[in-house]
RNA sequence: GCUCCCAUAGCUCAGUAGGUAGAGUGCAUCCAUGGUAAGGAUGAGGUCACCGGUUCGAAUCCGGUUGGGAGCUCCA
């Protein structure tokens, strides 16, 4: 019987019945046979040696593709299996899952001794034997009965439990290569000589199922790619983004520092503080433009202010608490209920709204001591936090509004970001009708502006829907900062209301939002995003006037205050060093300008002007040279 | 919080048979007075994170505590 075979570029091509993608491939060209790894057939990605018993529509996969790669990468993560259990024994290692992940692979897997790196280079030899011997990987369907006898007789408790928590119906199949097996979906790789270039990275543990009352496994991480060059390129970047660590480079730079005596709370050294007070100053002057009121409000308030809010039941696990008089206090992990009491101060007409309010809010936050990660993840930390109480139509225009102003914030900083939608979660606080109400509101405003997102079902804060913008940092992971959350709660909790048209009392809506999110995590990221060589109107020292000796003390001095006067801020090294030696350590601390004195340039009242990534751009006087500095730190580039 | 790893001079790190510590850099002093990424000499600087144990003797071995790292979980 002949089927019909439908191929990508819309040619129709007639086949026996029961052939397979291998064969396929052949027919069109040997180069494609040789590449092919997997098929789609419908769109569903199968194995290379799957038979096709109908007409359908056929892929050839390679490991050009997104889906070849994986595939690739899978068998990569059994092949790491298999050679773990030849080393360590077929039962002693039970196997979790193994999956893909987006620059590799991982598997979980249960073994009783700790694995250490030098077991990974045990283990990356023995995956090396297993390609020579070009094992070939094959499927098999197994019925439920029959895969629990399979890993009953492995001992697998692991793969058991898999096994029994699969939908009814669903089949079963088996990987084989040679006398490695697994319970796989699959697809794979023809045979383990395909694989060619991997890499076994590091080993942590991880809960099994990521819960953590179950057992806590072993979870290898590796990393696997078609062609060594690309390996090596990526083990590179891996090296690369090292360097970039923002807390290398913030000891390095002396931004900021951290103590024992407060676990996951940074201390801003001065030049931090510099870096600081500009990203507060710039994003202050948007929002003054915005017609944003900055506030500031206490760090502790009364524990029943947090029962009010519903901070206390939904998130006390988190918070510090204190006693003082005889009273219970509460450290704020948020600014919210500060600015409620603020709107409660006054009475408040329609006419007076939108209210915006603002604040430099510092908050507290007890985290895990296993979840501090430098600036990225800590204990107290300062959010750019505003509220805005607006009317029911005002809602779509207002969260318009900063949408534009975060888009422009990060514009300026040159950062991708992506757009998450978060519905309504589990623990939710209110009327589902009033989510639903919201939850529109924001998707007709990203509509509206034509701006691409994802929805995350279920991950909303606890009193409403929130739009969040993740941005992506220097080592390719991705950092929530901005986001925007519709509260219809918070103005019930706390009996807001305005004056209407009508002399009635009505409630208004709280809209909470942030740009940076966390100004420290902000600082962390930039860290890592511009490798310490922040653009002129972040860096904490601009110039740096560098004498070619201490002969030129006197006009070097005159030169350092004629800047500072300028309002730029400059240093001058007057220490009895040599030139080459100034500009080395000016180039270590990356200071985007360096303004060399010697006989020649006090003689003509010059300067001779070394920026940071061009080196020498020769000889200017005072004044251009300070309007050269100020324009670079106008233009934030 | 949990699992594994780590903690030596301000910083980056040696110290791999248990015999009370070393380099580079930085710092101080002196010499050298110089033109775009490191001139030379001398010197100061350490309860080897903390507490306890084993031992004649512990930076080194064992236990605990604190802090850090890689993850798990949660979030900004």
């Amino acid at each position: 019987m002949l089927i019909q075979i439908t191929l990508p570029d819309g040619a129709v091509r007639e086949y026996a019945s029961g052939t397979t993608i291998e064969a396929i491939a052949e027919s069109i060209s040997p180069g494609l046979r040789k590449n092919a790894i997997a098929g789609k057939l419908n769109g569903k990605v199968v194995d290379v040696y799957h038979p096709i018993e109908e007409s359908a529509a056929v892929e050839i996969v390679t490991l050009d593709s997104k889906d070849g790669l994986e595939v690739y990468r899978h068998s990569t993560a059994h092949l790491m299996a298999q050679a773990i259990k030849r080393i360590y024994g077929n039962k002693e290692v039970k196997l979790g899952i193994g999956p893909v992940i987006e620059d590799g692979f991982y598997y979980d897997i249960d073994i009783v001794n700790p694995l250490t790196p030098e077991d990974l280079k045990k283990i990356e030899k023995e995956m090396e034997r297993i390609i020579q011997e070009n094992l070939p990987i094959s499927r098999r369907v197994i019925s439920r009965e029959k895969a629990l006898q399979i890993f009953g007789d492995l001992e697998d408790p692991l793969k058991l439990e898999l096994i029994n928590d699969l939908p009814e119906g669903v089949e079963l199949t088996i990987y084989d290569q040679g006398e490695f097996f697994d319970l796989c979906r699959g697809p794979h790789l023809p045979s383990t000589g395909r694989i060619k270039a991997f890499k076994l990275l590091s080993v942590a543990g991880a809960y099994w199922r990521g819960n953590s009352d179950n057992k806590m496994l072993q979870r290898i991480y590796g990393t696997a790619f078609p062609k060594k060059a690309q390996l090596d390129e990526h083990l590179h970047f891996l090296e690369e983004a090292k360097k970039r660590d923002h807390r290398k480079l913030g000891k390095e730079l002396k931004l900021f520092m951290f103590s024992d005596e407060a676990p996951g709370m940074p201390f801003y050294l001065p030049n931090g503080t510099t870096l600081r007070n500009e990203l507060e100053q710039f994003a202050r002057r948007l929002q003054i433009e915005r017609e944003y009121k900055e506030v500031r409000t206490p760090f502790i308030m009364n524990q029943r202010l947090w029962e009010q809010s519903g901070h206390w039941e939904h998130y006390h696990e988190n918070m510090y608490f204190t006693e003082v008089d005889d009273n219970k206090f509460a450290l704020k992990p948020m600014n919210c209920p500060g600015h409620m009491l603020i709107y409660k101060n006054d009475l408040h007409s329609y006419r007076e709204l939108p209210i915006r309010i603002a604040e430099f809010g510092q908050v507290h936050r007890h985290e895990f001591s296993g979840a501090l990660n430098g600036m990225m993840r800590v204990r107290t930390f300062c959010q750019d936090d505003a509220h805005l109480f607006v009317l029911p139509s005002q809602i779509e225009e207002e969260i318009s509004k900063v949408i534009s102003l975060i888009d422009l914030i990060y514009q300026v900083f040159g950062f991708s970001y992506r757009v998450e939608l978060s519905t309504r979660p589990e623990d939710s606080m209110g009327d589902p009708a009033l989510w639903d109400q919201a939850e529109t509101a924001l998707k007709n405003v990203l509509d509206a502006k034509g701006i691409a997102y994802r929805v995350n079902e279920g991950d909303g804060a606890f009193y409403g829907p929130k739009i969040d913008f993740h941005i992506l940092d220097a080592l390719k992971r991705s950092w929530q900062c901005g986001t925007i959350q519709l509260d219809f709660q918070m103005p019930e909790k706390f009996d807001l209301n305005y004056v209407g048209e009508d002399n009635q009392k009505h409630r208004p809506v709280v809209i909470h939002r942030a740009v940076y999110g966390s100004i420290d995590r902000f600082i962390g990221i930039l860290t890592e995003h511009y490798a310490g060589a922040f653009p002129a109107w972040l860096s904490p020292v601009q110039a740096k006037v560098i004498p070619v000796s201490i002969a030129f003390e006197g006009y070097v001095t005159e030169v350092t205050e004629k800047l500072l006067a300028a309002g730029i801020r400059v240093e001058a090294d007057q220490r009895n060093e040599k030139l080459g030696y100034k500009i080395r350590e000016a180039q270590l601390e990356k200071i985007p300008f360096m303004l060399v004195i010697g006989e020649n340039e006090r003689s003509s009242d010059t300067l001779s002007v070394r920026k940071r990534g061009e080196g020498d751009i020769g000889t200017h006087d005072i004044d251009a040279t300070i309007q050269m500095i100020l324009q670079e730190i106008r233009n934030k580039a």
